[in-house]
DNA sequence: GCCAATCCCCGCCGTAGAACCGGGATATAC
DNA sequence: GTATATCCCGGTTCTACGGCGGGGATTGGC
């Protein structure tokens, strides 16, 4: 129910790793971590998640870091949280309820859910980007 | 985002609870634990937050127990799991966004959770008692 | 008044995950 | 071959969940 650290950096990396998308050249996790203010030894955790699941690509050695694997507009952000939270493939066949009560509160839960995630799928990377110019823009006309 | 243990039998015991409800005389723990198939003693701690906050009231002594203290249908389920969750008070002025990238992210996670709670919002405790019945209703139909 | 029933409160325990930090192995550009 | 990165494995601290047990307080019934 509350946005965890780990969801809201590894959002955060992929906002940074969007920004650089048109560059060919791959991001370090000390750039994405200094821009981000995030702790670059967790990063590290978070973008082998993201690679395992097929998010990014990395390139080791000199010159090494990460990119996407897509286009920003391509990945929503509930592909992103399933795929660091972790329930895409468990927590699905491990419903078993049994009596009458069980399965009426599971199945209120599953719409209250169902309406989050369909929140988070309507919204790509691309998009956090625009908005993120869009309120940046407006700081900026109000700084003037 | 999912849904613990905690909730449910919190749910699930005042379901029971209003079951019970038209009739006077108190529930007792041990009864609703074993029609709900509940830890007793986890269950004490669990009624505790909700007397603590006011769904409940208990009678100590001889032939005491638990009841609810307001009608069913006007007790929603966010009320029971923003109480048993605990983010009530807590939680809420912690958010201290810096970055205009944290600000967005911050902002379309607030929509997702929006989405949830508008959800859980629009049950009351006397709807699930209803779907249930309904649900058992069913059950015996094609029992026959 | 006493006893049994029942809630109340406190602390304990095991497990799991979050959020990190280190160290060494491995791959790559130069 | 060396500097620069990622990769991988493990350890640490803290918190919450799920649950158990003991002892105390309160009440109804005898």
């Amino acid at each position: 129910m509350e946005l965890s650290c780990k969801s809201e950096y590894a959002l955060l990396a992929l906002i940074e790793l969007s920004l650089h998308y048109s560059r060919g050249n791959p991001l370090r996790i000390c750039q994405i971590a200094a821009a981000q203010k995030i702790p670059d030894r967790y990063l590290e955790q978070l973008l082998a998640t993201l690679r395992r699941n097929g998010f990014v690509k990395s390139q080791r050695g000199a010159k090494g870091g990460y990119f996407l694997t897509r286009e920003p507009w391509k990945i929503t952000l509930l592909d992103i949280i399933s795929c660091i939270e972790g329930f895409d493939a468990k927590a699905k066949e491990v419903k078993s309820p049994e009596t009458a009560d069980e399965t009426v509160v599971e199945e209120v839960w599953w719409q209250a859910r169902l309406a989050s995630e369909q929140v988070l799928e309507s919204y790509t990377l691309q998009d956090l980007v625009d908005k993120r110019n869009a309120r940046q823009q407006m700081d900026l006309m109000y700084y003037i």
